[in-house]
DNA sequence: CGCTATACCTAGCATTGCGAGGTATGAGGC
DNA sequence: GCCTCATACCTCGCAATGCTAGGTATAGCG
């Protein structure tokens, strides 16, 4: 999900994302290139994005892009996301 | 975590933290004892809880009882889920 | 007497985060 | 010229864990 709204602002490669996601989230989601790398290609894979690939200064880059299925996915996560963390407070907030 | 808040109220046996989920949550959190149990028992040696049996109407139980190890560490993820879902709602929220 | 709810359990599959290690280029310092 | 660092990509394999499936046993109800 986190992946997916990053992508949403536009088009970016790996490296890009993961600064982006560091930088969104004042530095808390600092994901190591094993876990941010192997995810993209699951979400490629399953249809939420598509990569091209292009040489910029010489270094080879794999450029991503929300697909039309991406973006209802991820608003089925916002959505989600919402219940959830709303659930979660209130298993939190109900104590002794 | 959510375990341990549950058990933040007091002492309670594993079906009833289950049910005691599903309730705070308004049925969000319907666990599977086979997601329960064995978090449970984990729970246990990490010395997060304790549990003692006892037979009641017939059924044996196991209560489980939060450690004061346990409430640090419920503190500790309380406050972990408050910078978490905070980084979360900032990476959802900045979109294009 | 059988069904449902209560109440516990484990084995094993599938998923996934990430540490570790690998490749290659460009830029800056000495 | 060379070394180091940042950029930029990748994969292997371990460890953790959620859940399905299957199992045991009792109480209560019709």
């Amino acid at each position: 999900m986190l992946l997916l709204a990053v992508l949403e602002a536009g088009p970016a490669h790996g490296y890009e994302v993961i600064a982006a996601l560091r930088g969104r989230s004042a530095g808390e989601f600092d994901l190591p290139e094993g876990t941010v790398y192997p995810a993209l290609h699951r979400l490629e894979t399953d249809g939420e994005l598509t990569s091209s690939w292009s040489i910029e200064a010489g270094r080879r880059r794999r450029t991503y892009r929300l697909t039309a299925a991406g973006h209802t996915v991820l608003a089925a996560q916002r959505s989600e996301w919402g219940r959830f963390s709303h659930a979660v407070r209130s298993v939190l907030a109900v104590s002794a």
